[in-house]
DNA sequence: GCCAACGTTGGC
DNA sequence: GCCAACGTTGGC
């Protein structure tokens, strides 16, 4: 089992229209960015991941599952470009924000410091269980 | 709205 | 294959 972080904004997919979805899921599609494009290809089915938003909360909001292996962008006909499909299964009891990830010296490594702009990337087992105990949550 | 960091493109 | 120019992302 691994862990992922997804990044979306609000005003393009928010966690709303993520969870509205349920358990039928939705592509992960767009992503146009050969690191991220990686990532997905080494998802597996039942592999978790974090739901962050940038820009406006820039804050970590929920839990989603990949549900479907990298497969074409349908977005798109150019061969490059690959996605998952990802299901919401659960909010975070308390958003965890970019601020508190930066000073808390447990997570000084995520990718999420060290390369902002990375819009897939992976999250380690620690860092995954760090976010879930700030966030009010299980770490399952 | 600004700008630093990063990725991509294309000329050589 | 190098690198300058350009575009985009995302935190502040």
């Amino acid at each position: 089992m691994n862990f992922w972080l997804f990044k979306s904004e609000t005003t393009t997919w928010s966690w709303d229209q993520q969870r509205a979805k349920g358990d039928a899921g939705e592509e992960w599609s767009g992503v146009r960015n050969y690191q991220a494009r990686n990532f997905m290809r080494q998802m597996r089915i039942g592999d978790l991941g974090f739901f962050y938003l940038s820009q406006k909360e820039k804050a970590v909001v929920g839990v989603v599952q990949i549900i479907a292996e990298a497969h074409p962008d349908s977005t798109t006909d150019d061969e490059r470009w690959e996605c998952v499909d990802i299901k919401a299964v659960r909010t975070l009891a308390t958003p965890v924000s970019l601020q508190q990830i930066k000073s808390d010296p447990r997570l000084s490594e995520m990718v999420l410091v060290t390369n902002s702009r990375l819009s897939v990337q992976p999250v380690t087992e620690d860092e995954w269980a760090v976010i879930c105990s700030l966030g009010g949550d299980a770490p399952s």
